[in-house]
DNA sequence: AATGAATGAGCCTTCATTCAT
DNA sequence: TATGAATGAAGGCTCATTCAT
């Protein structure tokens, strides 16, 4: 198991360096956060990471684009919902909470978003056009053929931001308390799903 | 106006350093902030910053507990709606975003507590208690009393937590662009009034 | 003795430090030479040198510029030299031998120019035309001025840097040789003058 | 022509590493030279390097040796000279700047000898005694013979140190100016020239 | 109370050198 | 012979903190 070539090796470094940085940023912040210590997170020294990334700001934004990776396939899987409108809405909400609310990596994603942002905001702002926007327009518009086909009624509440807003809040409050505190999700959904879909309905309902 | 008195002066500094500790500390987080640049924004050097404050993380501290002062009286006026439950909830959603989303000092309080959660669990822990809590608490109390009028129906939607979510997931955007992008706040305001009174609404209404 | 103010010390330290760093700079040359080492020289830490200087490089330029002061009243000197031209260009040249190739600070400026000139052409030029140029001038003037009252012959000779060239040259001696080596300085003198002052005469004399 | 068998490739490396370490060590001088950036210039990677020198140092010293080799003959062309004395100190004096001045690569070796002194003295006086002395002395003796025939006054400026001298100048002046400065080689030779047949120049010329 | 010179621990980054392939 | 991943000892520079003035 432990036999890897050389070639093996190398191939798997970035990899493992970036996942190793990942914890580490996490826990420490961007500027509070070691190059050895990531280094040492994989059993070997910092020079090793620089062999792979010149700077550590770089380091930073290639670890942001690996964790990123996951998520996009979300939206593929939205894309392949069946049934009326309410049901499709009802499972993207759903998707969402356990493709993102419940991975810890893309989670953590709105943490950098939030604390690094000044940082880098290039990066935040390419990963909300690629990964956020992609949903909101998708939600927006099964939300819209909702309204034509007269099963969501027609007012300002069919706004896909505040639709899915439930599920960005629950990310960011499982962000503030970092396991301190049980976030009673099943319950939560359960709401959102309920406020949202009732929320929505058409009068005659 | 300029001319303070020594004892004036005296009795202004702490909290004009805590407003510029806040500064700093919200355009470098924690680790990068610097103890030299926070005492240049009042134009004095460090030393006068370490006559009030031990060390940089008790500085970090008073300043959150600082900045959260004026938070604490949007309970109060909470507590002095009137009108029929659904107007004192839409009420308690516009003091909401009139008081925290609108007011960069609390919001970015937010920031700090999820960037530095890690670093000041407890202080993350008590500002939870002390200001988020009681709002929900109060949201919860009065959406229990509109069950308990006939106003809302009674179903799993009635929960403060999802009610107030879209304010939140609005203070996170606004965190995340940072002005680098229109929120079209009016709007997004007027969707979650509408989604909230529509979603909580009893059958017959 | 040791009893030095505040105000005092401070006032002394960046002479101190630029003459511990044209130490250091000389033994080791610019990239070599600690910046740790130089500060260790007078007793402080490498922080203190960071206080005046902020980078390695912006020292070493200070220190090459402090190292030239004295180097600019050689000129001076020169100018109030007496005599028929003969005689005077001897004491030039005697001048130069005293006070630059005897000055062990001028004399390693000149290594300085010679090793670091790749790294910091735009100092050794400004030395230059502040300190050679003017000799240069200053000896042409003499010489042309013996041509014109028929001291000198005129002829190809008659040019300032050949007839100074062996001053230079035997730094460049004990710049290689670093004491390792007897120069003969007396000697090698004398037959410059003899060289220069017979190499210039007029035909008749 | 670039179809060399391997036998010969290797046969060529160790010049090729040498003369790329030159280049190298001249633009950045001994300690901020690079071992990558010298096997770069050849197209291989560091690690060749080490296969035919164990350490940078080594390879420095190695270096310096094998510059200087056509050096070595200049004293071989200058034992077949003819003519009177004058005639060939003149040739002596010529061929030091066709063969030396104008050189690159044993201009610069001067530069190794003031830079890298300090920390290769045994170098540099290997060198200087297999290189300067030999010349020297035959300066030396040309200039003795031409007083003991009477071509030359006999007197303190026959000192072969002091004749030769512009010359090493002038290498000097090259070596700091870099080519960002105009030298006026042909005129500076000929002044040399005259200066140094016009000071020998017995009584009676 | 305010200053700012000084400290020293710490971190990013570099690079000579090694060695398995 | 050649490679280049990995090492680890440095070294430049920063900054929280101290303290004499």
């Amino acid at each position: 198991m432990k036999k890897l070539t050389r070639a093996e090796q190398k191939a798997l470094r970035p990899a493992q360096i970036l996942d190793a940085a990942f914890e580490e940023f996490i826990e420490q912040g961007y500027t509070a956060a070691r190059v050895e210590d990531i280094a040492a997170r994989i059993g070997v020294t910092k020079g090793t990471v620089y062999v792979y990334f010149p700077t550590k700001e770089v380091l930073f934004s290639a670890m942001a684009r690996h964790i990123a990776v996951p998520f996009e396939d979300v939206l593929a899987d939205a894309k392949k919902l069946n049934g009326s409108c309410a049901e499709r809405l009802r499972s993207l909400i759903l998707l969402f909470y356990e493709r993102v609310m419940e991975d810890r990596r893309t989670r953590e994603l709105l943490r950098f978003a939030i604390s690094e942002g000044v940082r880098f905001p290039q990066l935040i702002d390419d990963h909300y056009a690629e990964l956020i926007e992609p949903i909101l327009v998708t939600g927006q518009a099964l939300i819209d053929e909702g309204v034509r086909q007269g099963e969501f009624r027609d007012g300002p509440a069919a706004l896909a931001r505040v639709i899915l807003a439930p599920a960005l809040a629950l990310i960011v409050e499982a962000l503030i308390h970092d396991g301190r505190r049980d976030l009673e999700t099943p319950r939560y959904i359960e709401a959102h799903l309920d406020l949202a879909l009732h929320g929505l309905a058409a009068a005659s309902s």
